[in-house]
This record gives structure tokens, sequence and C-alpha cells, in this order.
DNA sequence: AGGCTGTACTG
DNA sequence: CAGTAC
DNA sequence: GCCT
């Protein structure tokens, strides 16, 4: 006989791949829909932070109840493998085998109190089963939480369908099983080549079309999820000739002050790159996150009449041409871009001549050095530049460790500028260093400008607790800066001596270059790197995975909550920056990504 | 129908 | 505050 | 422009 189970709520996680197992296990166990109804939580999870990820999902922030003095916390490296193949989207091989079990002595009979929610192996329910008795919960107990406070209902906004609502389009004739991504495909334009002038939705040309759905390459996994830092986006893709299309009218939005617009092409042009093959259709095309009507349609022109109408009206508008040459100038974005067009200037010359004493210092800076930021650093001076600051971190102070991030981490062959995270696993060696390093770089004559200095990070960065509510912001000034964004040139050159002996005001013909230097503190470094490596897409769904699938704050200073600013560590333990880096990956709930594999714009 | 990353700087 | 940058 |  079948026992009596107590009111379970079932975690979807790990079984969202598998939407009728999934809707075939809460119909057998009766599951209750509301966890606050729920006695038991059950689930395909093996390791705690994941089940405390998950609960918090469900609005519930939990804080473990140490049951065992042994078991060691779930971040300990050897478990990282197991977190980095459990992804969120990526659900790890089917047909898990149910429980090895970890080691937990029985002696948890503590104080089943109500405010502690525990998460089972979800083999406690088919063990049970097959028993016919409920079977102790403590040899299946992944994690057991004390409820901390209710969150905001984080809203379980779902990747994929709803098992409940799957049946729902069985209208069509297609077998199911091509048809995990959407409900259906998008009608893509109006006047798409399929719609234009067919006289009416006739039935047989549904079904070719689903026909054709049904035909198509599968979506790889990833390409599920609308963030992408759950997908691969590496610097090739086989899309690129379309994508540059896409990027140009996406640079004419930016100069038009159409926010909107960039932001929607931003989010195609990622989703398009991290496509690993040959688009054959724009039926293909709508399937993926970001990719809509519009989009499709200009593939579909593009691929039909061999270019596209909005890209080339941007790439003949002369004036759009000008606002373009403005809007590269460091400090000049599309408002002032604009501004300077209004005045009837047309080139550099022009605001050379006519605006000079009118633009900021980052303007004139910009001016000054047009050519020379335009110009790319090649890898090896990237490394070069990077290597003297860290020889000169370590003069100062024994010990830095640092990572090149930006474009030259991604695997670019050449970068626009060069970022450097600088950390110390002395918490007080980053403190007013930055400061030092300036000057000895300065003494050095590396450094030809500050472009900005900033003290954000280091008044709360240093001291990530309490920092809502009212920290005192850097008294006495700038002891204790963390981000400087200069310009670099190298001083030496092989005629350096012969050329001032002719001419003691020798120019240095060394390109100058955009530097920016980062120093972290430790306990967040890992944030750090992780915050200055991926591309703008990367780190903008990375910040809004975080809000919406955790009610995680993320910044390159670390991890907070969302509701009361408490800072969350997860990055502890021993390790390099790079290992750090990892942890926070496996914190937030993601699978780990390469660098190269971050490469949105 | 509303939202789109989030924040510190400069002027 | 608007504008820019990362 | 696309998503929820």
């Amino acid at each position: 006989m079948a026992p009596t189970f107590p009111p379970i709520y079932l975690l979807k996680w790990n079984l969202e791949h598998d939407p009728k197992e999934l809707h075939r296990l809460e119909e057998e166990i009766d599951v209750v829909f509301d966890i606050k109804e729920a006695k038991l939580v059950l689930g395909k999870v093996k390791l705690k932070r994941r089940a405390a990820l998950e609960l918090r999902k469900l609005g519930l922030d939990t804080e473990e109840v140490v049951t065992t003095e042994s078991e060691p916390d779930t971040d300990t490296d050897h478990n990282h493998h197991e977190e980095q193949i459990a992804s969120q989207i990526v659900p790890s091989a089917p047909g898990n085998p149910p429980a090895q079990r970890l080691a937990i002595s029985p002696r948890s009979t503590l104080r089943p109190s109500d405010e502690t929610i525990k998460v089972l192996d979800l083999a406690w329910y088919t063990g049970s089963l097959n028993a016919g008795k409920l079977l102790p919960i403590e040899d299946y107990l992944v994690y057991e939480g004390r409820i901390k406070s209710k969150i905001l209902p984080v809203k379980p906004k779902q990747t994929l369908l709803p098992a409940q609502v799957e049946p729902r389009r069985q209208i069509s004739t297609v077998s199911p099983t091509q048809r995990h991504f959407r409900t259906g495909p998008r009608k893509f334009g109006g006047n798409s080549v399929h719609s234009s002038s067919q006289p009416a939705r006739l039935l047989h040309k549904t079904t070719s079309e689903d026909e054709a759905y049904a035909a198509l390459p599968p979506i790889p996994k990833y390409l599920h999820s609308p963030y992408s830092c759950q997908r691969p986006t590496p610097l090739h893709c086989p899309n690129e000739d379309f994508l540059s299309e896409l990027r140009i009218i996406k640079q004419a939005r930016n100069l038009k002050g159409d926010e909107v617009g960039v932001r929607a092409y931003s989010v195609a042009v990622a989703a398009i790159a991290s496509y690993p093959y040959s688009l054959t259709s724009a039926l293909e095309l709508s399937r993926l996150p970001g990719c809509g009507s519009k989009i499709s349609k200009l593939w579909q022109d593009w691929k039909t009449l061999g270019h596209v109408e909005e890209a080339d009206e941007a790439r003949s508008d002369p004036d759009l041409q000008v606002l373009d040459l403005f809007w590269k100038i460091h400090g000049v974005g599309e408002a002032s871009a604009r501004d300077f067009f209004s005045k009837g200037w047309r080139s550099l010359d022009d605001i050379v001549e006519q605006g000079w004493d009118r633009i900021s210092r980052d303007q004139q800076i910009g001016v000054k050095y047009y050519d020379e930021f335009l110009q790319r650093i090649p890898r090896e001076e990237v490394e070069k530049i990077a290597s003297v600051i860290l020889d000169y971190a370590n003069h100062i102070r024994d010990g830095f460790r640092m990572v090149i991030c930006g474009g030259y981490r991604r695997g670019k062959p050449d970068s626009g500028d060069v970022d450097v995270v600088l950390s110390h696993p002395n918490e007080n060696a980053t403190h007013r260093f930055l400061v030092e390093l300036l000057e000895s770089l300065e003494r050095d004559e590396y450094i030809t400008h500050r472009l900005i200095v900033s003290m954000k990070n280091s008044d709360r960065g240093q001291n990530p607790l309490n920092w809502k509510g009212s920290m005192p912001r850097s008294r006495g000034g700038f002891d204790s800066l963390d981000h400087a964004f200069l310009v670099w040139q190298e001083p030496t050159w092989p005629s350096k001596d012969e050329d001032l002996k002719g001419n003691p005001d020798a120019r240095n013909p060394n390109v100058h270059r955009r530097v920016d230097i980062i120093i972290s503190p430790w306990k967040t470094a890992g944030c750090a790197v992780l915050g200055w490596s991926g591309g703008t897409m990367f780190e903008r769904d990375l910040r809004h995975y975080c809000k919406q699938q955790l009610g995680f704050k993320f910044d390159s200073t670390g991890v907070r909550r969302q509701d009361n600013g408490e800072w969350v560590d997860l990055e502890k333990g021993d390790g390099d920056l790079l290992v750090k880096e990892r942890r926070v990956f496996s914190g937030l709930g993601l699978e780990w990504r390469d660098p190269t594999e971050r490469c949105t714009d």
C-alpha cells in the first residue's frame, strides 16, 4: 500500500528540460503549488547551495541549519565541478541516479521545528514508494534551512514553458518533440514572403509552416535562456555578415538617441552571436530570444535582396557619418554629437577652431588623441602595459595579483583599451594603494592624463557590509581610490636619447592608450574580475539575472541582497583570482563560462 | 502597458 | 540635472 | 523592438 505523503513542493530545477516528466511527477506526488503549504520540498538537487538558491527564487531566504558537524559546506572546491554542470538551463544528464548519499549522521533528529524547511532528494520519494512506507528523511536530506525572511516573491520568471500549458497547441499535427521552445513560430513581418499575398490562413499552410518549424535544427539548450550570461558567445559565429548589418542599424539608433532600439538590437545580436549554425530561414531565426518579427524581416531582406535597407541608409547618410565621427570622441555621446552638429560643425577641425574652449576637458583630450584612441592595441602591448603596472604595484607592496580583463581576456586579437584588475590577499594592502601606484607611474611618465579617478567602491568595497544607510563618504578625500581611468604612453622609444640631444622637446612617438586600473579588495576580487571581463550584454544580463532570478544585486564590487543591501559572500576560501571568479559563477547558480565565451557586444 | 544594468563622476 | 563612461 |  502506498504510503501517505505529507504536502510536498516539487522544485522544478533540473526537471525543466523534461516537462513531461515534471508534469507526471506533479500529478503522481500530488504536489502543492504554494511552497508555504508544503511540509517538505523535493527536488533533483544534490547541493546545499543549489537548494538554497532555488528556495530564494521562491521568495524564501534561508540560512542553513547545521545538523552535523561533519558535512563540508558545498562550496569547497571539489564540488565545483558538479555545480558547474548543474546549471539552470543545462540540466545534468537525465536519469540522475538517486542518492549517492552524502554522509549525514542521523543525529539530526533535533528540532523539527516549523521554522525550518527541508529539501530532500527526489530519491526519497521513489524510495519510499518502493518500500511502501516513508523512509527516514535523514538519509536524503540535502539542505535544511531556517527562514530568515520572506523576500519579495521573486517572480518565478520561467524561461521554459510550464508543463501545465504544454498540451495547448496540439491543434497542430506535428509531433510535439520539436517544440520545447515556444508556443509556436512567431509571425514575422506583416509582409514577409510567407503571408503577404496569401488569401487566408489555410490549414495546409499552417501545417507546412509547422513542418518547416519541426524540420529545423533544434535550438541549443543554452539558447532557451534569455540571459546571455547563461550562453556561450564566442568571438566568431557563422552569421557574422548579418550581424554586421544589425550592428550598423544599432549604431544608427544609438546616434539618433533611440536607447530602446539600441537595447533591442543588442539583445538580438547577442542571441544570434551565440547561435552555432548558419541561419537558413527567418523562421529559424525567429526562435531565438530577442529576435521577433522585425529582426526576422531584416534577415529575410538580407537573404533575398542581398542587403538591408535601413543599414544602407545609415551607411550613406552623411549627417550620420558626422555624428558618428563626433560620437567616437572620448567624452562625446549622442547629445554632444548632436549639439556639435547643430552648431554647424562637421569635422574635428571645426571643433578645434570654433569650439575648443566650449568643450569639456575629457572631450579636449578625446579630440587631441582622436586617431590614437581609435587605434587597436595588439595583445603583446596589452601584456606589456599590464606587466608594467603589476611590477610597479609589487614594488610598492609585494604580493599583488592581477588579471588582464576586457576584450583581451575574451581573446580578441586587439583591444580598444587595457583593463586590469589588481588585488592582494591581504585586505589592508589595497587601502590607499591606488594613489601611490598612480604617483609612481606618473613619476616615471607612463601616465599622461587621469581621465577619471573614482573612490566609489572602496568606501563600501573595502568594507562591503552595511553599505546601505549611510557610509561615511571618504573623509579626507583621496585615500581610498579604487578605479583609475588613464591615458598611458610608453615613455621610452629606441632613438629617444639621440632625439633629445637634437631637440629637447622631441616628441614621444608612442601611441597614447586608454588604461583602466581597478583595485579590488580581495574578498570581492572574483566579482571584479567577472565584472570587468564580459561584453556589455553579458554584464547587463548578469545583473538582470541576479536581480530577477535571485533577488541579488551584482556589480564588480560584490553581490548584495536587493532588499537590505547585505553583502553576500560567494568567494570565501582559498584560491587565486580565477578560482574566486569561478566561485561567483557557481554561487550565482551559473554554469562556468570561459571569458572567450562572453563575447557579447 | 511598462520596462529595459546600474552608478559615479563632471560641469 | 543631464550627459558620459565603465 | 521584444518580453512579460
